[in-house]
Formats: structure tokens, sequence, C-alpha cells
DNA sequence: TACCAGAGGAG
DNA sequence: AAATCCTCTGGTA
């Protein structure tokens, strides 16, 4: 039998005279389908003031007389029906108003929200598109794993001599392009003597437009990957193009490529071919120092990719030497052939979120945390008949951001080295609290149960009788990934391991953030309440277990929200605290909820503890583990962070001070000497703001300040890379951006007494030397034998 | 020296 | 456009 499979790859609704067309982008494995929805319609739902059948009759009246008042609403408006739907938990008639078109639902919204009988109008800000593929239970990026995609990163070089480039005057030099189908390429004006086969010459720049958008749409390529396209290589090809008189229209549709909004920042949509940024999505992903494409590869495959500093880059373009410009041309074939090699890994999981939360793939790759819970249970409340609620006015986010609540609580930690330590931890502890205390804001203080249901912590009780929406949701997410870890032990193929692995992710990323979700102030199913009431059930778990431990002989080291470090002095060996580790987690499991299950999550031989979310581990094969100290900041330079490790692993390892000290000497000697590189000094800092708007100005504000004057730009969320150099004056006066500085102009005595000796004295200090004790204790401890 | 703004981590 | 808890630095008065 053979199945109809095809892929869904982006949604979008056309306007045709007064008719709206939903356009469904498919790929099969013929190649690609545009089905038209042409009978689907528009709507939205009128909750009436009161919940009676009088209330719901003069709403209709009400809304008649707008049509007879107003000539034009006719035709808009083409049904209204009285239909039952959850409203907050209970069952409610509301009227359910179809409309022709989606242009007509915003004008029609406020006019029914304003009369006299309806309370509020509801569902009427979900995007047409979107509205479609929920109800009819699509499923964006369904069989993506069947089908082949064809899949293309680009990515362009810009003239840029003052700095940032300006398309008004700076002309793309190079664009580069990699696909699945092994074909790789770089447009370009010039170079045509030089021996590269996977370089095509243009007549000029705006053939060489024309011919990678010809080349994209004569490839059929499904899938348009790039490394910041959203904001820079797409915006300025459609500018530049803009004066050359070239339209990028990348649309399988051969529509325009589209900017969009997004907050702060902006989205590169191309119509039907979805356009990937994977800037945001590494971002997101992972936590590195920068995020430029080279650290990116890096950081995946473990492997330099050639870099050109942005400031080299029209010099070499100018350059008389021809080698110059082949370097430059290689490097640019090389971010396209990065770029793709780095989609295809992060990818798949955003073929699964998407699949998830039911998002076509452009929009879902962009989407943040708060969002894709907030999609995903959109398409779940349609499932059910539950009413979506409203997303909250600007006055009302104001006011729930006004109010706070008491959130997870952390030990205090014993400071110092112990020995033999256990870690336990609750597995998912805040989702696992949802489902087992039915924590929604429909169950939240319920009639019925007021006088049976146990408190919370909080005062609120939560329904026995119904299941609430959002533990229900997450439950099932829940319930899946677990059968997906089941399967994923038994398939021996590793291809179909790695899918159910991701698949597996997608689940784990969207029940962990669930609980954020509540106390988000911008959603529409917040609840502060809900939130807090997890978080003191977190409380509450954590507290009962460090009691219990205790009761079990165990010795409480530190714990943070839902684990515990413990060790125990009557327990020489690991067998022994094993032992006493097994009876406690059986006991204690006993007494927890259906849901909620305490872990054994590792043994420790041996571990030091500094303050709060500050400690370092080692285990039984040697692996080090940090936490929170400064080897994890990326906001310290790499050389403070690499002695830093390194009198950990000599110290938890070996227990050897004499041996971390000898590692700080030589370290301080090669600081002196001024041999170390630029890139072990570099200190990482993001701008978290509008860098006018900063009230204080630290040394990475003062170091971006510095070069905008010579045409660099800091928006928001870039991450300024500084070295503080022999200059005189404030650390801030010192500070400049890496790109100005020469290699050994560095401040030495920076490094070694703010950078280097903070990061190593904080671990010499909790193995129990004061301060003062490591000056009182002969030359080998003292600040002054480091110097 | 005390305080604050700012950053980035943990879970 | 997920929450809170927490430590630490550099600038400023």
């Amino acid at each position: 039998m053979t199945k109809n499979i095809r892929c869904l790859l982006d949604a979008d609704y056309i306007s045709e005279g007064e008719k709206a067309v939903i356009r469904l982008f498919y790929k099969t494995p013929e190649g690609r389908e545009i089905v038209r929805v042409e009978d689907f319609k528009p709507y939205f739902y009128a909750v009436p003031k009161i919940n009676s059948e009088e209330c719901i009759e003069n709403l209709i009246k009400e809304i008649e007389d707008l049509i007879t008042k107003n000539v034009g609403y006719f035709p808009k408006i083409r049904d209204i029906s009285v239909v039952e739907r959850i409203y907050f938990g209970k069952k409610i008639k509301v009227l359910k108003i179809v409309v022709t078109h989606p242009k007509d639902v915003p004008k029609l919204r406020n006019d029914i929200a304003e009369l006299e009988n309806c309370k509020e109008v509801m569902e009427a800000d979900i995007p047409f598109a979107h509205r479609y593929i929920i109800d009819s239970g699509l499923v964006p990026m369904e069989n993506s794993e069947l089908i082949k995609l064809k899949i293309a990163a680009f990515d362009i070089e810009v003239y840029n001599p003052r700095g940032e480039p300006q398309a008004e005057k700076d002309p793309v030099l190079m664009i580069s392009y990699s696909d699945t189908e092994n074909l790789r390429k770089v447009f370009s004006t010039k170079g045509a003597f030089l021996d590269l086969d996977f370089l095509e010459i243009a007549s000029n720049e705006a053939e060489m437009f024309k011919r990678f958008v010809e080349l994209v749409k004569e490839r059929e390529i499904d899938i348009l990957v790039s490394y910041n396209g959203d904001n820079f290589d797409l915006p300025y090809l459609k500018e530049r193009g803009k004066k050359l008189g070239v339209k990028i229209t990348l649309g399988y549709d051969a529509s325009e490529v589209k900017l969009e909004r997004r907050g702060m920042n902006l989205g590169a949509k191309i119509r039907g071919r979805p356009h990937i940024d994977l800037f945001p999505i590494t971002r997101q992903l992972f936590n590195l120092p920068r995020y430029k494409l080279e650290d990116v590869y890096l950081e995946l495959f473990g492997e330099e990719k050639i870099d050109i500093k942005s400031s080299d880059l029209p010099k070499m373009w100018d350059s008389e030497n021809p080698r110059d410009l082949k370097l430059l041309f290689l490097y640019s074939m090389s971010d396209a052939t990065s770029t793709l090699k780095i989609a295809l890994a992060l990818l798949p999981l955003q073929y699964e979120l998407s699949k998830l939360i039911r998002l076509p793939l452009y929009e879902c790759s962009r989407a943040a945390s708060g969002q894709r819970v907030e999609h995903l249970l959109i398409s779940e409340a349609f499932k059910r008949g539950i009413l979506v609620p409203n997303k909250p006015s600007d006055e009302e986010v104001e006011r729930r951001q006004m109010e706070t609540y008491t959130g997870a609580y952390v030990v205090e930690p014993i400071k110092g080295i112990h020995d033999n330590i256990v870690l336990f931890d609750f597995r998912s502890l805040y989702p696992s609290i949802i489902i087992s205390h039915n924590i929604d804001p429909s169950t939240i203080d319920c009639e019925c149960c007021k006088a049976v249901a146990e408190r919370t912590p909080t005062g609120h009780h939560f329904c026995k009788q119904r299941r609430g929406f959002i533990p229900e949701v997450l439950e099932k997410l829940i319930e899946r990934r677990m059968e997906i870890k089941k399967l994923m032990k038994l398939e021996k193929d590793e291809k179909k391991r790695r899918m159910l692995d991701v698949e597996q992710q997608a689940l784990k990323i969207l029940a962990n953030s669930t609980y954020g979700y509540f106390g988000f102030p911008r959603a529409r199913w917040y609840s502060k309440e809900c939130a807090e009431t997890i978080a003191a059930l977190g409380r509450k778990y954590i507290h009962k277990t460090i009691e219990k431990a205790k009761e079990y002989g165990f010795e409480v080291i530190y714990g943070d929200t839902d684990s515990v470090y413990l060790t125990r002095k009557d327990s020489k060996t690991k067998d022994e605290i094993l032992s006493h580790a097994k009876k406690f987690l059986e006991d204690i499991n006993k007494e927890l909820p259906g849901a909620m299950e305490l872990e054994f999550e590792g043994f420790y031989p041996r571990g030091i503890f500094i303050t709060k979310k500050r400690y370092a581990l080692i285990d039984e094969y040697g692996m080090l583990t940090v936490k929170g100290l400064e080897t994890r900041r990326r906001d310290w330079a790499k050389i403070a962070k690499e002695t830093q490790n390194k009198v950990l692993d000599a110290i938890l390892k070996e227990k050897d001070v004499e041996k971390a000290v000898s590692i700080v000497k030589d370290v301080i000697r090669r600081i002196k000497s001024g041999e170390v590189s630029l890139e072990e000094l570099a200190i990482h800092t993001q701008i978290t703001r509008d860098i006018r708007s900063y009230v204080q100005e630290g040394p990475h504000i003062a170091a971006a300040k510095k070069a905008m004057k010579r045409g660099y730009e800091f928006p928001k969320g870039s991450i300024v890379t500084y070295i503080i150099t022999k200059k005189s004056g404030s650390i801030s006066d010192k500070a400049e951006l890496i790109d100005f500085v020469k290699e050994g102009d560095y401040d030495p005595d920076y490094y070694i007494n703010n950078q280097v000796l903070p990061a190593v004295l904080r671990i010499l200090e909790a193995l129990g030397y004061s301060e003062d004790e490591l000056k009182g204790r002969g030359k080998q401890l003292t600040l002054d034998s480091f110097s």
C-alpha cells in the first residue's frame, strides 16, 4: 500500500479579490506541491457578559444591529452560531463568528468587544494560516525523515572599508553557496584568473545577485539556511538589490524576501522555501563566549575553520597579491559549507519542535521558550474545545512584571573539600509537581474541592475532580518521552536511535519550559499563583529530602532547587556510602506522589564547595565538573579560566597544593614576560541593552564606545571582546576591542591581580587558608610568592 | 568603605 | 518576549 507521504514546509494565505486562499507548501517524494484551500474561513468567538441564554440572544441582536447599521458589514460576517466551549475550566455557550477575510477581523473584533452584552472576544489574534493548521490537524515537518529535503546554505561578503558596511555605497563582493546535492559555488565579480573550481564570475554585482537567485530556483532548494541572514545577509542583499534594480525573489512563488519585525530584531521570511537562520538557534542551544560562525563550528565539530578579521577583508579584496584574493574566496566558500554542516546537525531538532508544536519551521525556529509553550497549548486547547485566553494588554504586562514571588531554595554549602559524595536529584521536579498536584489556572481554588483538597504551602488548593489542561498536556509530553527513551534502548539502528533522541530532546525542552511559562508576564495562561505554588512545593520536597537524609545519617554538603550533595562520616568507601544511598532512595520514593521521583545521579570521590552555585567535583574516572566558577564564565579571560581549571584538577585529583602553586607561578611568569597571546587574554561581555542607556559604564561599554568612533556598531545582544591594555587610567580606560590591540599590548598587573589570582585564590582559600593565613604561612602561599 | 549597576551563571 | 536565586566585578561617592 502506498501512503501519500508529504512534508509541510510552510503555509501562508493570499488574497484573491475578496477571498483569502490558504497555501500549503509541501515537499513530496516527486518534488513540490502547493495545495490551495479556498473554503476555510477566519473566525473568532464572542463571550457573553453573563453565561445565560438571554445574554447570548441579546448579543446576537446587538451584532445584527451592527450589521444593519454598517453597510459594509454584511458580506464580512458570514455566519454567527452558538457553540459550546470551555472558558476558564467551565463549559459555556459562546458565539462563533465566521468572517470572509482575515483583514476584516481587527475592526470587527473591536466593535464586537465593545458591545453591551459582550464580555470579551477570543481567538481573534491567531494568524489565519496557523489557525488552519491547528483546525485541520496538520503537522508541519511531518515525514521530514522520509523525504530527502534539499538544503542550501549561503553567505555574503561585503566591502567594508569603514567598519560597518553601508548598502548605499558598499558592494557585495561574494555570495557563497553550498547545498546537500554537493554543489558549491562562490559568485563574484573578479578573480577569473584563479584556479578555483567553485568560483563563478559574474559581469557585475547585479548579475551576481541574479545568478544566486536563479541557482536556488534551478536546484529546487527546499530550505535555505544562513548564519545571521535575518539581520545581515538578506536585509543587505535586499537593500543593495533595490539600488541595483534586482529583486531578491527567493520565494517558491517567486515572491521577494520579506523582512519582518521580530521584537528587537528582523526575520527574513521566504515564502514556501523556509529560511532558517542558525544564529538565533545556536544562541539558544549553546552557551559560548562568542557566537561567530567559527566559534560555533569549533564547538560542534572540534575543528577550526578559516577566519578572516573583518577589518582585513577590504585590504585582501584590493590586494595586488593574488594569494590574498584566493584566501578570501576560500574563506567565503568555507562560510557556506560550514553553515550547511551546522544546519545538518541542528535542523533535526527544529523539525521535531515544529512537529510537536505545530508551527511552521520558519516561525518555530525563531520562537522563544514562552512562544513555543504557548503554541503547543493553543493547538492542544483546540482539540479539547478550550478557549484560548487573550494576550495580556501592555498595562496588564506591566502589572504582572511588578508582582514577584519566591522561587527555589539553595542550601548554604559546607565550604571546603569533601570526600565520597553522592548526588541525588528529582527527575523533572517542576513538571512532576505540576502533574501530581494538578496545578493549572483552571483547577486552582475550585469550589468543588474547597472542603476536601489539602492546601499547598501557598494556601491554594487544586481540583481533585477535573484534570487540569496544562497538567494533562504536560503528562502526555512526559509519557511520550519515557516511551521514546525505552524505544531508544531497544533500537539497534544508529540513525533511528538518533531520530528518537532528537524527538526526546524536543519533548524535554517543552516540558522544562512549562513552569517558567506560568510566571511569564506575557503568557496567555499566566498564573503567578501557579508558578508560586510550584516553587513552594519544590522547596517542600527538597527540604523533606534534606531532613530525611539527615535522619538516615547523611551530612548535607550542598543542594540547589532539586538536588542534594551528601556524604557521611561513617562511610570511607564508595560501596559503603552507596549501600546507605540505596536504602535512603527506596524509602523516600515510597513516600513521594506517583509522578515524583528522587534519583541517584552520581558518586564523586572528591569535591570542593566554594559558595552557593560555585563548586567543583571529580568523578571516579578523573572527570572534572565545575559549576559557577570563573572557568565557566565567558566574562573571564581564558588564561584565568584555564589556570583555575588546572588548580582544581591538581587539588581534587592529588590534593597537591604545592603543584597548584607551581602552576600559578608559571602562569604569572608567562604573563609578566609578555608572551601570552591576546586570545588567552580576551574577555567577552555582552551588551544587554541599548548602549546609550547605560548608567554605569564597565570596561566592555568603554571598549565598545571607543570602537564605535571607528565605525563599529554594537546592537543590543552583541558580544564585546576586549583586552585590558597597557594604557593609563582606570580599567575602563585601558579596555580596547581586541581588533585594535597588537599582540603583547596588555596590562600584566591586571591579568595577574584581577584575573588569575582571584580565580585561583578562591579555590585555595576554600581549602581553609584565610587570606591572612596565606600571608602568615611563609613564602609558599602568600600573594608575594606568586609574584 | 559601602553601595549600586551590570553580567552571567545554576537549576 | 520562561521563572528566581546567587556571586562577583568595577565604578562612584
